[in-house]
DNA sequence: TCAAGATTGATGCATATGCATCAAGTGCGG
DNA sequence: CCGCACTTGATGCATATGCATCAATCTTGA
């Protein structure tokens, strides 16, 4: 059967767009105008802190912040130039490896959430009654599971472009 | 006074930004297999195919795309190199030119959106009823006004990165 | 036990992006 | 008319990303 691509739908999904650009550069802009380091290393270091030991497998860190394997690789290493992760052997899996974040890190990713948390209410928080947010985020909730194949992770996380 | 970090603002942001990155990439993915460009170009050509001559300034270009001014300036670079678009003298502003679209162009923006526009149905049609869509459009475009001092163009239009 | 295949993480290379700056042209105030 | 500030668009350079591929290790199954 032939099904008429719905008008509705793709303008909901123009409309997904530009406000997520949008809304993203003006919280980017905060964050670096306060001196801050991009968004994927908050996401980064915000996986990273809350994992039980402060550690986690690269791959582990790919998969929860939906980027490529390459990526998560160099992210890594910027985080340890910075003194913000530092790599550590893994020693069930010679291949592989643990990125445990250090104290800076630590304390860096708490002063992001200042700013970042503070960039949200400006551009979404102040926009929306909580019951709207509410409503927003279960609207957006059907569209995100199962895209293909992959799983959304579903925890309050960060933002992972 | 104080105002409390709304707990449902960040969660419906972060939905926003995963949902967002996740059918994006589902998208372009599709798009890509298909053996298209990159949706960017597609939202150029489409500008473009919309004025009413067929051409634009750069300038209006970016404006409507919302990327900034490099950006546009090397896109037109690639469309122009693969014959979708013309730089024509400007003649009222020796500073500026106009991007015309060509034939090839123009056919090529027809063709993306049968395979956007199917990728639309699939990620996100087919997941949400037309009254959803309504109500999500809605909700995203108490979101998208004001951020800052832009403006959000508000056409039906493609989808800027 | 060992070979074939899969997984983990790094990297060389081409391309794309961000930033700063530039040259050319416009337009306004005096 | 002139000079000065602004707009338009391009570009050099540093950094970031995507893609393909690699080496090392792990796992499976005959």
């Amino acid at each position: 059967m032939k099904r008429k691509p719905s008008t509705e739908a793709t303008s909901a999904w123009i409309r997904l767009m530009r406000v997520q650009s949008r809304v993203l550069d003006c919280v980017e802009q905060d964050l670096k105008k306060a001196g801050f380091p991009p968004l994927a290393w908050y996401d980064a270091l915000l996986e990273l802190s809350r994992a039980p030991t402060g550690e986690l497998r690269p791959v582990e860190l790919e998969r929860q912040m939906l980027i490529p394997q390459y990526s998560t690789s160099r992210l890594i290493d910027r985080l340890v130039d910075e003194g913000l992760a530092a790599r550590r052997e893994c020693k069930i899996d010679k291949r592989g490896q643990f990125v445990e974040i250090t104290e800076a890190g630590r304390e860096l990713q708490k002063r992001m959430w200042g700013a970042y948390s503070a960039a949200i209410e400006k551009y979404v928080g102040s926009k929306l009654s909580d019951a709207d947010a509410v409503k927003l985020s279960a609207l957006l909730d059907r569209l995100g599971c199962s895209c293909g194949e992959m799983k959304l992770p579903v925890n309050e996380s960060a933002t992972a472009r």
